[in-house]
RNA sequence: GUGACUGUAGCUCAGUUGGUAGAGUCCCAGGUUGUGGCCCUGGUUGCCGUGGGUUCGAGUCCCAUCAGUCACCCCA
């Protein structure tokens, strides 16, 4: 028969990887729940109007990443490819948005149809914080003080911090008219095919584009964060202010422009050199517009997401702890009562595991040496008729013979 | 969507100027050992990604195709 493989771009997730993925979400739920987030369950299908309505028409996002179909009514619905549009939906739908601060965490799978390579893949994970309710510079800072802390308790400290203000429905017009005119001159031999679209469409991405000669013409751009309206501007000091009192450490990059429209005011990425090109581990900022570009209530809010497999990337292998125990069983005869063994054990709160055929004793040993259990209970045929059992301890290579029925309490003293 | 590189045993890879496949590891059995991690002996495992072509003959050359990797792009 042909074999069925998985689809490009997505990825079956085998020990000891899956053991960082739980390393990660356990620790997210930890920190998070610290800071009185609690955790959101969303769904992984959405109707399409709501990311080309949030994310922005003219990302490439929406225009050219997303899973896209219609369902057997005909329904355009979409693999969502961030969380935050959703977890806004939820929040206006289940009328939360504006009952206070509203702080959640979400994670799960994404769905974006890119080409894969490191860091990037067609189905990612993602754990997302929103925090909706306050437009105080006070929560950006808590937020991005919060994710400093995660990342420094997965065992990250390696990192930068990139910060930026991308100023507000008042200013950033201003500011867009400005830039418009510095690009207005641009011709062909100065920008790159995307940028002389962009700079029609979305300029602010034209600061970001990575193409050399791009940021050579565009070197002495006017910067957004010299043309924030008072109010933005002071809220970007406070927000400073904050971070620098909390000793968080950030470099400014007036550059740093959000692929995703909905981003106002602060805006910040969290940057590693030892990922690859995708160095970006974890993105976000304000969206105070949002929620009632979706029909909710006129309420602020700030959030940001994390790339699992990115910071995977950057944690060391966790080994699986080592079984507390290995039942070798070196007569046929003894099978069963190894299986109950085991299995009196692990109801006492042990791990360990006996075996299903009669290998050589050899091998057995061999086995009960590679698994790293620290105790091997032999089972020979003595041991069968008198009910007892040989317990080995592997590291000193001591043993004695017990009862069976003293095993648990034996080993509940000296395990740890 | 664009480009570069790669595709040989379960895993990591070698395979020289084209002559119908090898090592290590893993696994199994045995030896040594105080019934285990070291060491020694023996053994199993391959549509050499797939489909064409050149050739007396192709893992080795050519074309196509699929898959993977990295980079561009984009983003977490």
């Amino acid at each position: 028969m042909e074999k069925i493989q998985k689809i490009k771009g997505f990825a079956d997730l085998f020990p000891p990887d899956s053991g960082v993925f739980a390393f990660i979400e356990a620790t997210a739920r930890s920190v998070f729940t610290r800071y009185g987030y609690q955790e959101l369950r969303i769904p992984i299908l959405e109707r399409t109007e709501l990311f080309s309505r949030s994310i922005g028409e003219e990302t490439d996002v929406v225009q050219k990443e997303m899973y896209t179909f219609p369902d057997r009514k005909g329904r355009s619905l979409t693999l969502r490819p961030e969380a935050t549009a959703g977890v806004m939906r939820a929040l206006i739908e289940e009328k939360r948005a504006d009952d206070g601060l509203a702080k959640y965490f979400a994670y799960g799978p994404m769905f974006r149809y890119e080409r894969p390579q490191k860091g990037r893949m067609r189905q990612f994970h993602q754990i997302d914080v929103e925090a909706v309710g306050s437009g105080e510079p006070l929560l950006d800072a808590e937020i991005l003080l919060m994710l400093r802390h995660y990342l420094t308790e997965l065992g990250l400290t390696q990192l930068t911090v990139e910060l930026n203000s991308l100023g507000c429905p008042v200013c950033r017009p201003v500011f867009l008219d400005v830039l418009r005119e510095f690009l207005k001159g641009m011709h062909k031999e100065q920008l790159c095919e995307d940028c002389m679209r962009r700079k029609l469409t979305n300029p602010l991405r034209v600061l970001d584009c990575k193409v050399p000669q791009c940021k050579e013409f565009t070197a002495d751009a006017p910067k957004i964060t010299d043309h924030l309206c008072p109010e933005c501007a002071e809220h970007f000091a406070a927000v400073r202010r904050i971070l620098d009192a909390a000793g968080l450490e950030y470099v400014l990059n007036p550059r740093l422009v959000r692929g995703l429209d909905y981003y106002v005011r602060t805006t910040f990425e969290i940057v590693s050199g030892a990922i690859g090109a995708q160095s970006s581990v974890a993105g976000g900022g304000r969206y105070d517009g949002l929620v009632s570009s979706l029909g909710g209530p006129d309420v602020p809010g700030v959030g940001f997401a994390c790339g699992m497999e990115r910071l995977a990337l950057l944690i060391a292998q966790n080994t699986t702890p080592a079984p507390d125990f290995f039942v070798a069983v070196l007569d046929p005869a003894g099978l069963d009562t190894g299986l109950l063994l085991a299995q009196h054990l692990r109801r006492e709160g042990f791990a360990g595991e006996a075996p299903f055929a009669a290998k050589s004793t050899k091998s057995q040993m061999r086995a009960a040496g590679k698994s790293g259990a620290r105790f091997c209970l032999l089972l020979g045929p003595d041991e069968l008729a008198t009910g007892s059992v040989v317990v080995k301890d592997m590291t000193t290579s001591t043993q004695e013979s017990l009862p069976r029925d003293d095993v648990a309490a034996f080993l509940r003293a000296h395990c740890a």
